[in-house]
DNA sequence: GATGAATGAGGATTCATTCAT
DNA sequence: AATGAATGAATCCTCATTCAT
């Protein structure tokens, strides 16, 4: 008797595949087919798991969008001081180290999810983080400088991977550094 | 004699149209269909003017892209200091308050740029770019600072569109001055 | 000790919520995901009941056609009068009443049936029916009459539905009436 | 060099073709590949001509719903006397006998019809036929007679095809003298 | 300088059906 | 008596591309 491949968790690795894909290929060009094929199951497979191909890509959102909804909701209850943004950068970079792929996608899909409804909540979601980062008063190159401290982090983040002098945690330590700096009062 | 629409520079209007849908919907969501219907001709058309609907989007970049290797090899000529830096990040930031649309579609569209051509023709552009702002004596963090630089230019022109409170070319402006203030010694 | 849900005649209720479906939209397009749905169920509870969907159908068929058999059974064995051609009308009629739903799908889905095997069926049983209701030696038009009776009543019966002015079985009766005097001699 | 086959006229090809199938095996179940091998074009080719499958079906109805209208606007026109409404019996026959196919698929596909929009259209259609063959002072048999007056041609038109001891103009011709017969004071 | 007609490849999706549990 | 997971075949439809005119 052979072993069996688990035929558990199908779900979990269709999100993996899908998002895999997505990351590389983009939304659009990647077809249900390849996932399937790479899974080594059938495109109704993931119909019986997923209602859509859009729901496959809000599925693998919504969980990890809710780590970052905490960490707004926390920095809201804060005192709004510069200490309290450093923070912020600090938690959202460690978020993201373990979203990397999303963190990719999220960056270079704007026309994708600007047509698709999990988009307009990715945007009020940013929304919300810059408007932890910043505030009216501040000058406009200072407000520029919190949401530019966000791309930091992401940029920091998803270029480790194709700088091979560094590796991917020195060069995230360093955006972490960059964007700190980049927070004023 | 009856007045004639004028016909002339169809392959101009082309261009814009096709970087106008690209910008907004993507390159793999916009039909051939969409750019001809736009522009009250048909599909078949855009095929006497263009090989393929890639050569629309390589014509569209070939253009620009020569402004963006005139001024690598500029700074290329000049001595390596921060004032050439400094000077590099405030003509790049000209060059691309005339591509906005263009801007927006190379930061968006990353996955479609990887995997044709002009994308790796691009990538080495920007490597360029990177090249002449960065050195490798330089501190990891300052590295980073060098090539957000450049983001904090293309974030600057191309988040001037949503901002209701500040018009374009004053985001643009303090966008300059971030970037101004991220290359280091 | 909880209260079950009465598990009971699962088979009768998956009939019924099928004929239901049938009637409304159409066999092709109902699908067995929706008559399992209404019901609660799995689609694969279905098959535990039934071997196809097609088998759904006939099962429904089966029952009611008996007695449309021994109707034709009967008028065979009796004198062929008009009174005998009229009595089969009356308890055509009846019959009717209670299979609202099938003779709607009978009626409405024609191209289904003709494709199936219980089609063909019904089919032979109409004959059978026309036969007892016209002889050879009438003229074209009341031939046509007697197998147009038979419509009268379907259409009677069906039509009282959609007709709020009348209930059900008045139109019916005046079905019957307009059916008997098509019958002739 | 050879003669080609005639390039044009390729839509209105389709709707025959399409009609014969819609009527034989009904609209579900006709699949747009059926009707393309049958006429040697490829599927693409029909969406050149048709937006939808379901266009196809509507472009088919729209033509011969025209006649039907101008017969209802002609009747209503006319004073409401038996005679009148006996010959608007007569020119819809007529219509009809040039529509065989399209009689069929309107009676043997009314669940397909309840869930498109034209099937709406012809409902009401056929509501302003009945409107000009009845009258409310009418008993509810002789309404009835009326309505079936109505099915009446359609069965005598459609049946023609499919009984061999008598053409086709014959059982129409027949169906006339009933339907006729049907209409009341 | 452009169109009308068509193709071939491929897309997402749905369906009836199966089978081990 | 019924489910959960999956399949294979089919569906409608869209797209970039071609070519004779």
């Amino acid at each position: 008797m052979t072993t069996r491949e688990r035929p558990r968790d199908t779900r979990a690795r269709i999100q993996q595949v899908a998002l895999d894909l997505f990351a590389e290929h983009g939304y659009e060009k990647t077809a249900l087919r390849e996932i399937a094929e790479k899974l080594g199951v059938t495109k109704a497979a993931l119909y019986y798991h997923f209602k859509t191909k859009e729901d496959i890509l809000v599925s693998i959102f919504t969980d990890s969008a809710e780590q970052i909804d905490e960490l707004i909701e926390w920095a809201r209850a804060q005192p709004p001081t510069v200490e309290t943004r450093r923070e912020v950068i600090r938690r959202y970079s460690g978020l993201m180290r373990g979203n990397r792929k999303l963190l990719q996608f999220m960056h270079e899909n704007q026309p994708t999810l600007r047509d698709l409804p999990i988009g307009e909540t990715m945007k009020h979601r940013m929304a919300g983080l810059f408007e932890v980062l910043t505030d009216d008063g501040q000058s406009l190159p200072d407000q520029l400088r919190g949401r530019l401290a966000v791309f930091a982090i992401s940029f920091g983040t998803m270029v480790g991977m194709s700088d091979t002098k560094h590796s991917g945690d020195e060069v995230a330590d360093a955006a972490v550094e960059v964007a700190l700096d980049l927070i004023r009062e």
